[in-house]
DNA sequence: ACAATTAATGTTATAATATAACGCCATCTG
DNA sequence: CAGATGGCGTTATATTATAACATTAATTGT
């Protein structure tokens, strides 16, 4: 994200209260179906994610957890981001290393991302067209995961400065 | 890359040194029709790249970068892979931190890569399936560069010990 | 040819990201 | 209730990457 982006994020904005106690009991109810548990420190770093107009950083989680402002320990907040990982519940954009809520169908391990390299808004947008890779593409190979980053300018930010 | 995978890696295997001149020789010709220049460290890395089996680590080519054993300063190489993946040279695969030589249309940034999580083994295949990327599914986005990783088992690690 | 400019490198230091290892406690299982 | 497992807290450290500035090399204008 460029230094000088004078826009604002927008992509995926962060959820009200009510939204994100909706989606934190969805992902209570989905843990208890897959005998999983959805233990304190997972959950607020999920709602902190949730939260979030953009892609958080494991530092940023870092500093953010406490509700008095007192840090996590580092990790802390990486075995809470497997977890979400593992879950589906959240994504890890490796090219950002950042990590944002799931907006998609959790679970599939796929994602696919359009990142604004302006004003750093990541939207996640249905990956379709990941399910298209066909076995001539696949050479063989057992897919576990399959994650698509595309990086440009989003509409509002093209014809602006130069991103960084 | 799983500690107890015995198979070996060889998507790509490494360039022989026939193949390893005429591969320097050609981006040597592709930076002089660009302006730009394939100074020593630059064609160092690019070599080092070209030459292994596996990806590299940037730490890797750091150790490996000095022809007597004298390791390169961090910078170096990070400014040589910089260069690299900007004349489309080279890729990194954010998912594993490490990088490899392009085995296609250099120059397009596109690119896409099967992943044996088992192995190691990081083979680029033909991003056909990025060039269908609709303007639909792009949101208006202006697009500089698409990678798509894709994580499984290659057929050689199929059906052995469970992966890390 | 020479000065001015730009591009690339060398060097030191440090920032940012992530994990190993160990002990404790809670929950599950027989 | 004993043993096994999973999750957490904690300390320390490993890994990955960049900032900043001095120096050298190449390019450009005159």
């Amino acid at each position: 994200m460029s230094a000088d982006c004078h826009h604002s994020v927008g992509a995926h904005p962060g959820l009200d209260d009510d939204s994100l106690g909706l989606a934190l009991a969805d992902a209570e109810t989905r843990c208890q179906s897959t005998q999983e548990r959805l233990t304190p420190p997972r959950r607020r770093v999920l709602e902190l994610l949730l939260q979030s107009d953009a892609p958080l950083k494991a530092y940023d989680l870092i500093a953010a957890f406490g509700r008095q402002g007192e840090p996590a320990k580092p990790p802390t907040v990486y075995r809470a981001l497997e977890f979400l990982e593992r879950m589906g519940f959240a994504h890890r954009i490796e090219s950002l290393n950042a990590y944002v809520p799931c907006r998609h169908d959790a679970q599939s391990h796929k994602a696919a991302f359009l990142i604004c390299d302006c004003c750093g808004a990541a939207q996640e947008f249905d990956p379709d067209l990941l399910d298209r890779l066909s076995s001539v593409d696949m050479a063989g190979y057992a897919l576990r995961s399959v994650t698509l980053e595309a990086h440009g300018l989003c509409p509002a930010c093209q014809g602006e400065a130069a991103p960084s």
